[in-house]
Order: C-alpha cells, then structure tokens, then sequence
DNA sequence: AACATGATCAACT
DNA sequence: GTTGATCATGTTT
C-alpha cells in the first residue's frame, strides 16, 4: 500500500474505530468523532479530512430528528446498529451524510457538518468544483460533495478499509464548544451543535 | 408546504 | 468584508 501522509496524518487502519465506538450514547460520539479523520478509498485514491463540526440527533424527546416520525424508506438506516451511514438528499440540491449511532432499533445519528480536509485535495476539488480549500468540506452539502457520497452509499459500514473514522487528535474538553443546531424548526432549543473551538474550517454561521 | 443548504448578487459599512 | 434577500431543486408529508 502506497504511503500516504498530510499534516502528521497518516492513514493506518489499526487506529479505526470499531462498532463499539459508534454504539455509544449520540451525543457522546458526536463529541468524540470531533478531531477524528474520515477517511474513504475511492478508485484507489484517499480521501481525508479531519471532522471539525458535529450535531447530533436523538431518539427520544428530539422532534427534529428523521427519526421522530418512525421508521420509513428514507430514515431506515437510522435503525440500524450504530456505525453505518445514513445520506439523505435536502432542498433538491444537497446531500447530507450522518453516522448511525446508539443500538438497532433506536433512530438516531450523527450529522457530519464540516471538516479539515487533508488528502486528496485535488479530488475534492473537483468534485466541488472549487479550489478553496478552506471550503471544500465546509457545511454538510459541500463536505458530502467533496467526498462524492450520494443517497447511494446509504448503509455503508464505517469499518471497513474503504471507509473508517481513524483516531487521531485528542481534545481538551475546552477545545470543544457547544450550541444550538443550524437550519432547524422542531427542537431548536436543544444544544446539540458540538465543534473546534480554534478551527476555520467550521461554518460560519450568520446569526 | 416544508426541508439538518449553498451560491449569488445587491446594498451597505 | 459583511449582511440580507432570493433562488435552485427533488423528496417527503
């Protein structure tokens, strides 16, 4: 396997999560996988970004979660056991991409909102259509966009060797701050928006 | 009718 | 540079 390394990042799939990780509590995770690398193998070519803004969507008591009105065609990955992915296609144009958490049967994950890419930049450009790096993973459609995932890689596993979320960065817990979630009606009030406090590739959000 | 968004453009500091 | 309006567009309710 060719080397590949990036900012002292270097993909070893020893380091991936295992389903153990992803089958905690959702907010847990959606913490946890902050300062972690998503990693995806596509026609022999990685692509990988660190994860530097999560929000998480709960089973219980969480009216904006896909899972709130029971299981159907779109949401069915959600009820899987955590440590797959769920993609959803929004407003005609985007693709969003969570990571199932908690148990079968519960319906919940966690939605991967931007993050720092490392390799494969040229890829991504591409696929976005655009050389800003500070944007290419930046918000939910353009990181979706950037690693080219379509409502076609729902259920895929997040354990395998063609994609995994690698261990990487620790956190202090002041690293990390916590708000309300974005572009949301239902539960709005909830504080499930988690990200790196010093890092500029989180959206940004105007008010 | 709403939607877990993003690009663009006009108008303003 | 920033801010706010507008729009693109498919799927679900």
């Amino acid at each position: 396997m060719k080397i590949v390394e990036k900012n002292n990042f270097k993909i070893d799939y020893s380091k991936a999560l295992n389903e153990n990780f992803f089958r905690q509590d959702t907010k847990t995770v959606a913490k946890g996988l902050l300062g972690k690398v998503l990693v995806r193998k596509i026609r022999n070519n990685y692509l990988t970004a660190k994860i530097v803004e999560t929000e998480a969507y709960l089973p219980d008591g969480d009216l904006s979660c896909h899972a709130a009105v029971g299981k159907t065609q779109r949401n069915a990955p959600m009820f899987e056991a955590g440590g797959i992915l769920y993609v959803y296609f929004i407003y005609g144009v985007h693709h969003c991409i969570n990571i199932v958490t908690e148990l079968e049967g519960k319906g919940c994950a966690v939605l991967i909102r931007a993050a720092e890419p490392l390799m494969g930049l040229d890829i991504m450009s591409v696929n976005r259509k655009n050389n800003d790096v500070n944007k290419l993973c930046k918000g939910p459609g353009n990181l979706a966009k950037a690693f080219g995932f379509t409502v076609k890689d729902n259920f895929l596993s997040l354990c395998s060797k063609n994609l995994f979320i690698q261990d990487f960065q620790k956190n202090n817990k002041n690293d990390i701050i916590t708000t309300k979630r974005v572009g949301i009606n239902k539960s709005k009030e909830l504080l499930l928006r988690y990200y790196l406090k010093d890092s500029s590739f989180v959206t940004n959000i105007k008010k």
